[in-house]
DNA sequence: TTCCCTAACTTGAACGATCAAATCATGCAT
DNA sequence: ATGCATGATTTGATCGTTCAAGTTAGGGAA
């Protein structure tokens, strides 16, 4: 608190100017190799930081990057975001950037978000989450000019103007299918979100792909339903009811099979509440969260921590040097974890 | 992008010089009214919003609050930060101020994070979580007057200098004990964590007390373990091995819960591996994560938003005026959230 | 009338950095 | 010797606010 160095007292420390302390801690090759170092010693020496928001003030540039924390709806998926945020916070230190938060509920609230920020803090960069169709938030920021990248591919247009990072969810499910296949599993159903969604479709996709590799079909075999435990439980019920020889079942979301496993399980313990026996059933989940590694749910996991430092990456790429590059779309394989679930 | 509003443009729109717009929005009982009114008509038409980075060279204020996001442990506890961050964001964005976040792991990497943050962007205040004995942080920034609250008491001095909010952990373990003694429970055990931390003796406390209440003794009944789902299994199979006659485990955390019904339940599920059958015992857990919510665990409960907001009223609070207030201290009452394991 | 006070508003300076332009050697070709 | 490009450094201006001091007009009281 005591004392405040400023950019003034290394330069009179140092016997040079101002600029020549600038200089050398931001374009160190212009300064005479002597110089710098000396500059660079008392720096050190003194503790000296560069303020930022004097910097913003000459720049325009924050070095923050606002990130959404999301009101953790049923908790089990909400755990996926705190994961990302941890990563991009990490990277972002790294890269000399800070994460600032904000909330917002629903895409307009966002767009209003955004432009609360940009008017007070002016963050360098978003990074969004949970793409969809249409979303109104990247038409926002893209029309304004604002740099931003997305955990979530452009669902509605293949040749996005801007980054974004995702993680291949039909990869992810056709390798659940598979490993389900590779154990004998012959009818194998899906449970999934309405249709329309990008992120459930495509996980349904992964799950008919890899069915049809050896000759099977769908028909009769999915049921969409929202994302929670309850509609979830309802939905398996339903499908396994009617379809006596199904024995394994691929998910959309760790919910959805946690549902799925009421019905799923034998006889069940006494603090297991609802669902009435059953044949043994073998479930896979999505995005292996906290609960899939306390029930033992085989679950397919996202690399998270890839997927935030990728998103920095490419932000930090484009603002701090190349402006104008093409935008890079990133793909990444995510990883099946197999537990005693199935 | 485009059109970057000033206080300039303001002032020259409504015809007044720019220290009456300041004044206009920060000091209004010093400006006529009509003056007033025609400054606040313009500055919504033109959508002027004061430049933070300015404002804060001048100030000295930042408008930021720096909290730390944890690189979730085991998962199943780490909800409980992610839930407190979510309404800290809510609450500062309400009260005109903005999270920013860091990480780091270990105290001293957190006063260096502390050290590293105040040098550049000059946060307002932090917020700390799980506090614990010997805390060097609230030292190191009470050493520098920097101003912050606390999410968990100071343990180490019943007279701290600084704020802090804290849930009554003890009176939740004393609640949880009470409802299965009201369910006809006499030997009650209790899974803890190892002696010497508050938070863990404090949840202990609440136990013994709500059985020496009724005149029953602790001897032989509890087990103190690392935190994790394995040590709590492992615990909680020797306390029941020991002590035929125990019929319920009160538990200081939701992941020695979960370890606990690895232990106590009926024969079990084939999905739900480890654990020979046992005897039923009630279970009760710690947090209310969203694990608890997912397999039917009785827990309790932090209210965590009230935790949050309650921080940020204390902090904002002092640094909007009342600088030299007396420290307050908030310890709020949890509640027990019953469900089918006890 | 003169003086002072107050309310309402304006002006100049400053916060701490960087940009753009200016200065000043130094070396090299003409 | 003159001119000119180059490298190293300095100087002045500026980003958008708010603070502190200054100005102006309009009342009263002496």
């Amino acid at each position: 608190m005591a004392d405040k160095v400023t950019i003034a007292d290394v330069a009179r420390a140092a016997g040079v100017s101002r600029q020549t302390v600038s200089n050398a801690l931001n374009t160190p090759e212009v300064v005479r190799e002597e110089t710098r170092r000396r500059v660079l010693d008392v720096v050190e020496e003194l503790g000296y930081r560069v303020n930022q928001a004097a910097r913003q003030m000459r720049t325009g540039r924050s070095r923050l990057i606002a990130a959404r924390i999301d009101p953790e709806q049923d908790g089990i998926n909400g755990s996926v975001g705190d994961r990302f945020l941890h990563g991009l916070t990490e990277t972002a230190a790294r890269e000399g950037y800070r994460v600032l938060l904000y909330t917002a509920d629903g895409d307009d609230a966002e767009t209003a978000a955004f432009d609360d920020l940009l008017g007070a803090y002016e963050p360098d960069a978003f990074v969004l989450m949970a793409t969809h169709h249409g979303d109104r938030r990247t038409t926002w920021l893209a029309e304004r000019g604002v740099p931003f990248v997305t955990f979530g591919r452009a669902w509605s247009d293949p040749a996005a103007p801007h980054c974004w990072v995702d993680v291949d969810g039909a990869a992810g499910t056709e390798a659940a299918t598979r490993h389900l296949l590779s154990q004998g599993h012959r009818r194998i159903g899906f449970l999934g979100w309405p249709k329309g969604s990008g992120v459930g479709d495509d996980r349904r996709e992964g799950w008919r792909r890899a069915l049809a590799e050896v000759g099977l079909g769908v028909a009769g075999l999915h049921r969409e339903t929202e994302d929670d435990v309850v509609p979830g439980e309802h939905a398996a019920r339903d499908l396994l009811d009617r379809d006596p020889e199904i024995t394994a079942l691929v998910c959309a979301s760790d919910s959805l099979a946690l549902g799925a496993l009421h019905v799923a399980r034998a006889p069940g313990p006494a603090w297991l509440a609802g669902g009435h026996p059953h044949r043994p059933v073998a479930v896979v989940g999505f995005d292996d969260t906290p609960v899939a590694r306390a029930i033992g749910l085989t679950s397919v996991r996202q690399p998270l921590a890839e997927v935030a430092s990728s998103c920095l990456r490419l932000l930090t790429h484009r603002l701090d040097g190349g402006a104008g590059a093409p935008p890079e779309y990133l793909l990444l394989p995510p990883s099946l974890v197999v537990r005693a679930s199935g």
